[in-house]
DNA sequence: TTGTAAGCGTTATCAA
DNA sequence: TTGATAACGCTTACAA
C-alpha cells in the first residue's frame, strides 16, 4: 500500500509552506497565480488527494451525509436512494447508507454509528417497528433531519412525503368508477402514518360515494404477499364478501390476486383489486396491478435537496424553519381494476 | 445544533486528563476499573460519542469502506450491497455507497471521492462502459480491492463471482434436456466478463451436446427489455429461426417473451426461454420465467468478508495473497420452458 | 495507575 | 503574497 501524499509533501517539492498549499487549493484570494497553477501541477503529478478526515475535523465539515432506509433492497427506497445518491453526490457529499430492518433497536443503533461517522445530516425512512420518536428528537438536536416517505408528524424535521390521504381516495374513486361497490381495504400498521393516512382517505372517500363503512372489510398487516393472500382469505370468507380490494402495498396486492385466483374468482371481471407503490413486478404480471406510484426517484432528489437548504442556511446561520413538501400521488390504471 | 462532547469534557467533568479517558475507552490494560466505570457512566450522561474523524485521523482508520456499483436501483446490486452493508456494520464499518451509472467517467469520480473521504477499502462492480483498468490497478496500490460479479480478470484483486460459464451450461442442458434443439443466445456485452463467459459456456454446452453453433444466432446487447424484444423479432425474422432462447439476463428474457407473444407462438409449447439473474418478477410474470439464480445477497456477504480479511491481514502486516471465490449458479425451473 | 506531550493532515489567523 | 503557528479531537509512547 502506497503512502498517500499530503499538501506537506507539494510544499516540500516546491520550496514552499503548507499553508501556501492549503491556500492554493481553496482559491483564496490572497496566493498568487503562479504557485496556484505549481501547486495544482505537482498535486497532479504526485497523485494528491485531498484528506477528507483531517480537513473535516478541522473544520467541523465531513461531507458525509447518513442514510437511514428499512431495507436497501425494497425497490422504493433502492430508487430513493439513487435519487438521493446522485443529488448528494454533485454537491461533494459523500452518502453512508444503512439499514434499520424495520426494528427500532437497528435504528438506534445506526444512528449512533452516523453520529460517530461525524455526518453533516440524516436522512431517514422510519422503521415500522418504532412507535416513540425519542432517538430522532434528539438527532435532531445535532444535525439537520430530513424524513422521507414513513416520517413522524408535527417532530420538528423537514419532511418529504406522497399525499397518502389523496392516493387512496384517487384509488377509491377509480373502484367506485368501474363499478365496484363493496370495497376492502389491506392496509399497513396505522401507527406509521403513511399507511394511517391511506387508511384515512380510504374511509373518507366511502363517506363521500355514501357507501358504508364497514369495519370486517378493513385490515392491517406487514406489508408482503402472504398477508396479502391470508387476508384477502377471511375477508371472502366473510357472510357478505367484498368485490373489491385496495391494498397499501402492491405486495399485498400480488398476494391478494393469487388468493382470488385460487378461488376462482376472476379479476377484474368479478372483483377488481388496486395496489400501491407501482413495483416494477406490478406492471408485468397477469393480470397487471393497477397501483399508485409514488415517485420514489424524486422523493429522494427533493428530500436531499431539503437537506442541501438547510445545510445552506446552518452554514450561513440563519434559521432554519422546517417545512412539508407533498407530492401528489398518480393513478396507474391496469388489468386488475379494469372491467 | 447542539455542540459535541469530547473527551476532554469527561476529563473534566471527572477531574482526569483526556489520555485516562481515551484509555478507559479502548479497554487498555493500564487503567483502574474505577475510573473506567466513572468514565463510561459520565459519557452515557453527556451524551459522549467518539469522534471517528478524529480517531480516524489519528490511526489512519476512517471506518469507511466504499461501494462502487453501476445502480442501485437494479435488483442485484441493491440485494448485494444489502449483504455488503449487514457483514460490515457489525464489524464497525460504515459503508459509503456510489453509483458509476455503467459509465467510466463517473466510476473514476467515486473512486477519487472514496479515496478522498479515506475509505479503508473498495467494493466494486464494473461498469460496462470500462474497458480499461488503469484507474483500479492505481486503486488497488492505495486500499485493498474486492471486485464482485462484474470484474477484471488478473488485476490483482480478490474477486467473487457466479460461475458465469457454468450458469450458461446448466441452462443450455436443460433446454436440451426439455428438447430444444434449436437455441439462440441473446447476451450482454463481451467486454464484461460475466457477459463474455455466458457465451462461451452458451457455446460449448451447445458443441457438447453435438450441436451447431450458428453466429445468427447469438447477439450482444444492453440488458433490458428493449433490446430482449428487439433481437427476438430479429431471430424470428431469419429464415430458420431457432426455438429457443437463452438469455443473459430476465430482463432480455422478459423482451423477448413479449415478442413472442405478439407474433403468436406459444412459450414453452412452441419455444423455451431461460433468463438469468432471477429478478423479483420472473417468478410473478406470466410465463414465469425459468432462470439462473446469482445467489446476489451472499455474494454481498461473501464479498465482504473477503474484504474483512484483506483488512485483517493488512493490520496484522502479513502478505496478503488476493482470491478468487467463485459461486455456483442455481437453476430455477419455472414455467417458460416447462414443456 | 495516571499524566505529559507529540502528532495525524488540514486550515484560519495573524505576522512578516 | 507567503510563512509561522495553533487548533480540530483523539491516541500512544513515555514519564511520573
Amino acid at each position: 500500500m502506497k503512502k498517500k501524499a499530503t499538501i506537506v509533501d507539494i510544499a516540500n517539492k516546491l520550496g514552499i509552506t503548507p499553508s501556501a498549499v492549503s491556500k492554493a487549493f481553496s482559491n483564496h484570494p490572497r496566493i498568487s497565480e503562479k504557485t496556484k497553477s505549481a501547486v495544482l501541477k505537482t498535486a497532479e503529478q504526485i497523485g494528491y488527494q485531498r484528506n477528507a478526515l483531517a480537513s473535516g475535523l478541522r473544520n467541523g465539515k465531513s461531507e458525509l451525509i447518513g442514510v437511514i432506509v428499512p431495507g436497501i433492497h425494497f425497490n422504493f427506497f433502492a430508487t430513493a436512494i439513487k435519487g438521493i445518491e446522485e443529488t448528494l453526490t454533485k454537491k461533494g457529499y459523500n452518502v453512508i447508507i444503512t439499514q434499520s430492518h424495520d426494528k427500532y433497536e437497528d435504528e438506534k443503533r445506526q444512528i449512533e454509528g452516523l453520529l460517530r461517522a461525524q455526518v453533516e445530516g440524516v436522512m431517514a425512512s422510519l422503521a415500522i417497528e418504532t412507535k416513540q420518536s425519542d432517538h430522532f428528537k434528539k438527532l435532531i438536536n445535532q444535525v439537520p433531519v430530513v424524513l422521507f416517505d414513513r416520517t413522524f408528524e408535527d417532530i420538528g424535521a423537514s419532511t418529504v412525503t406522497i399525499d397518502d390521504y389523496q392516493g387512496a381516495t384517487i384509488a377509491v374513486s377509480h373502484l367506485v368508477e368501474k363499478g365496484y361497490t363493496k370495497i376492502a381495504h389491506i392496509g399497513g400498521y396505522s401507527s406509521i402514518s403513511a399507511f394511517r393516512k391511506r387508511i384515512e382517505g380510504f374511509k373518507d372517500a366511502l363517506q363521500k360515494y355514501g357507501l358504508s363503512i364497514r369495519e370486517e372489510y378493513i385490515h392491517q398487516a406487514k406489508p408482503n404477499e402472504n398477508e396479502g393472500s391470508r387476508i384477502a382469505n377471511e375477508l371472502l370468507n366473510l357472510s357478505d364478501p367484498p368485490n373489491a380490494i385496495f391494498a397499501a402495498s402492491d405486495f399485498l396486492a400480488l398476494g391478494a390476486i393469487r388468493t382470488l385466483k385460487l378461488r376462482g374468482i376472476k379479476v377484474p371481471d368479478q372483483f377488481g383489486v388496486v395496489g400501491f407503490s407501482n413495483e416494477p413486478f406490478s406492471s408485468q404480471v397477469s393480470p397487471s396491478i393497477t397501483t399508485i406510484d409514488q415517485h420514489s426517484e424524486m422523493m429522494g432528489v427533493m428530500a436531499a435537496k431539503s437537506m442541501i437548504d438547510q445545510l445552506q442556511f446552518l452554514a450561513e446561520g440563519r434559521d432554519f424553519v422546517s417545512q412539508k413538501q407533498i407530492l401528489t400521488p398518480k393513478l396507474i390504471v391496469r388489468e386488475s381494476s379494469s372491467r
